[in-house]
DNA sequence: ACCACCGGGACAACCCGTTCCT
DNA sequence: AGGAACGGGTTGTCCCGGTGGT
C-alpha cells in the first residue's frame, strides 16, 4: 500500500528529477511519467474528489504536459479505474497472505484487525479516494463492476475462513454467510467514520473493540 | 422520510402544475417552488452526484427558471446544505420520538433496529445522496460541519441510552461510548452496503443479525 | 452641483429614514424615494461604471426594492439618461448665471475657470461618471445625442462670448470659433487629467495657468 | 500603429485563412491566432466598449474557438490589457523617434502635433478604445497603473523638451512642468472631442490652432 | 398609487476534457 | 511527448416583467 502514497515531492522536485531523467532508457522514463500522473492523480482525487480534480490540476502536480496525460491514459475515467484496481490488487494480496500465514481461523481473524489498521495508515492522506472509489461506484457501472467485484470477494474469504472455523471446531455454527456481511460492514463503517472525523475518537481501539464483541459471539 | 422522495413527476406534468399554480397565493406559491427545487435538487443528486447534477438540469426538472432558482437558493452549495439539514433534522425527530416511546433501553434498541430499515426503504432511490453527503463533507468544511454535529449526536444518544441501560441494570456494564461507536458504525457500514450492492443480500435480515449479535454482548 | 453628491448616508441609516417616512405624504416620500435611487446610482456609476454597476447594488445602496426602482424608472439606461440630463442643466443654469453676472467678456472667461475648479470639487467622489458618460455616449445614440447637444451649446456659448469681446475691442480679432474648441478641450483634458491622477499635480493651478496661456493670445 | 487596425477581413475570411494556415509551422500559427484575437477584441472593445464586448463575440469575430482564446491570454482583462500596453509601446516608440529626428525643440514639437493627427488616422475606426483605456483604468488598479505610468512619462518628455528649449534659448523662460501638462491636456481633450463629435469641427484644422495659441507663449 | 416578492430567460466569463498535428 | 486549439458546458448574475398586498 505504500506505493501509493509516496513520491510525495513538490512539482518543483518533480521537474528537476524529470531532466536529471532525461537521459534514462526511454521506457524507463516512460514508466515513471506513468506513475508520476497515478501519484498526483491520487492526490487531486483524495484532496478534490474525481469531479473537482482537474485534468490540469493533475498534470501541473505531475509536472508533465496534458498531451502526455492523453498519451498514458485515454480518459480521465480510465486513470481513475486504474488507480482503482492498483489499489485493490494489493488488498486482495495483502488478504491472501495474511490467510496463509495464519494457523487456524480465529488467529487469522485477528491479524485482520490488524491489517484493517494499518490499511488506514498506510494510505496517508489519500484515504479519501478510497469513499471516492465508493460514491463513484454509484453512477459508472464500469467503476461499479470493478469494486464490487473484490468487494463480493472479501465477503466470501470471510465466510469460507468462518465455515473453516465452524468446520475445524474454533468456531460456533452460526450463519458465515451473513457473519462475514455484518463483519465487513463494520470494517468500512469504521473506515469512513475514522476518515470524517479522525480525531473524534481512538479508532484503532475502537476497532479492537469492536470486533471482540463479535469474536464473542463466535468463540465456543 | 416520505417527504424527501415524494414529488416525482415529469417535467411536463409539473409545468402544468405550474400554470396552475398561477392564481394561488404567492407565499404559498413561493414555498411550493422552493419545494419542487429540492425534490429535484434531491433526485439529480442522488442520480449524478452533487458535482456532476447541474443546476440546468435541477431546474429543468423541477419546471423552475434559473431566476427563481438563484431567488430561493444563493448557490447550489448552499441547496445542498439546505437538503442536508433537512435531512438530518428528520433523522433527529425520528430518534428523539423512538426513545420517547420506548419503556426500557433493550426494546429502544430494537426499535432503532427497525427505524433504520425504514430510513432505507422511505429514502426510495434517493438514498445515494446520502453517500454524496457524506463525500462532500470531506472537501467542504461548512458541509463537514453539517454532518458531523449531528452525527456526534447520535453517537452521544446511544452512549446514554446504553449508560441508561447499565444503570437500571439491563444491560452489562460494557462501555458505553465504545459500544455507541460500533454501532453506529456498523449501521453506516450496512446502509453503504445496501447503498452500492442492494441485490447482493437481503440487507434487512443481515442488519438484524448484525443488532443481534451485539446485543448478545450486552444483555445481562 | 450639490445636490448630486449629498444623500451619502450608509444603507442603514436610510432603511431609518425609510422608516420614518412611513407616515409622511405619499407624494413626497415617492419623490425622497426616486431621489435615493438616483443617489444611490449616482455614486454606483461613479464606483464601477456603467455596465458594471448593477440594478441590483443600486437598489441595495439605496435601500428600495426592484420593484420600486423600476416603478420609478423604466430601465436602467433611462436612469442613467436622468442622471446625464439632470447634471447638465445644473451646468447649463451656472454657465447662464455666470455669463450674466459678468460685465465684460474677459472677466467672465476668469470666472469660468474659477467656476471650473468649483465643478471638479462640487462633484466629491462622483466625478467619474463624467467620464462614464462620455463613454457611453459613442455607443448609445440617446445618450450621445444628450450629450452632445450642451456640450455643443458651450462651445457657442464661448464662441459668441468671444465675438463679443472682439466687437467690444476688449479681445483681439482672433477666430471665435476655433478659439472657443480650443478652450473646451483644455477644459476637458485637464479635467480627464484630474479625474485619472488626482495627486499627479496641483490641477488648480495648472487650470488656472493654462487658461492664462489662453488668455495671453486673447487680450489686447 | 497602423498594426493595431488592419486584419479587418470578415469572420469567414478568417476561417479560411485558418485552415489554410493548419499547414504552418506551429509557434507562426499560434502567433497568428494570438494577433487575430488581438485585432478582434480591439475592434469589439472599440465598438461596444470594455464591458459590452463580450469574449464569445471577439472569439466568433476572430474565427478562433474560446478554448483557443484561453490559451492565450488568462482573461478579458488581461487581452485588455495587452491591447493596452501595445499601444502604449507604440506611442513610446513614436515618440522617441520624433525627439530624435529633431534638431531643436520648436520642430520637436511642431512634429508632435503632426504625429498627434497621426494618431487619431492611424487609429482607425478603433480609436474609441482609448476612451476605454481611460475609463476602465478608474475601476482596475492595474489598468489604471499601467495607464497612468507612461501618462506621466510623457509629460516628462514634454517638460525636458521645453527645458531644453529653455536652456538652449528657443524657448521663453515659462514653467516646463506645468506648460507641459497644459499642452497634454490640450491634446487630450481634442482628442476626446474629435471622438465623440467627429464631424463638429475639422479637429486637425482646431489642433493646429490651439498648439499655435500655446507656442505663441512659448517662443521667444 | 406604490412597493415587494417572485419569477424568467438570456448570457456572462471561465474552464473542462479531449483531439490534432508536429 | 507536447503545444495549440476545440467547443460544449459550468455556475452564477443581470435586467426586467408580472402579480398581489398595503
Amino acid at each position: 500500500l505504500k506505493d501509493l502514497s509516496e513520491k510525495q515531492m513538490s512539482p518543483k522536485m518533480k521537474a528537476i528529477t524529470k531532466e536529471r531523467a532525461a537521459s534514462q532508457p526511454l521506457q524507463e522514463r516512460s514508466l515513471e511519467t506513468r506513475q508520476d500522473i497515478m501519484a498526483s492523480a491520487l492526490e487531486q482525487f483524495a484532496r478534490h474528489g474525481y469531479e473537482a480534480a482537474s485534468v490540469n490540476e493533475i498534470c501541473l502536480a505531475a509536472g508533465v504536459s496534458k498531451g502526455a496525460f492523453y498519451h498514458h491514459f485515454s480518459s480521465k475515467q480510465e486513470l481513475f479505474l486504474e488507480l482503482l484496481t492498483t489499489w485493490l490488487d494489493l488488498m486482495d494480496g495483502q488478504f491472501a497472505l495474511l490467510r496463509a500465514q495464519s494457523d487456524n481461523v480465529p488467529q487469522a481473524l485477528a491479524k485482520m484487525t490488524v491489517m484493517f489498521g494499518e490499511v488506514y495508515t498506510a494510505a496517508g492522506g489519500n484515504l479519501p479516494v478510497f469513499l471516492e472509489f465508493w460514491s463513484q461506484a454509484q453512477y459508472n457501472p464500469q467503476i461499479w463492476q470493478s469494486v464490487i467485484d473484490p468487494y463480493r470477494r472479501y465477503q466470501k474469504y470471510f465466510a469460507e475462513m468462518l465455515q473453516e472455523g465452524i468446520d475445524e471446531g474454533s468456531l460456533k455454527p452460526i450463519d458465515p454467510q451473513m457473519t462475514a456481511q455484518v463483519m465487513v460492514a463494520q470494517a468500512v463503517g469504521l473506515l469512513l467514520q475514522g476518515l470524517l472525523d479522525p480525531d473524534g475518537a481512538d479508532w484503532q481501539r475502537v476497532t479492537q473493540y469492536g470486533f471482540q464483541m463479535i469474536l464473542n459471539d463466535l468463540l465456543v
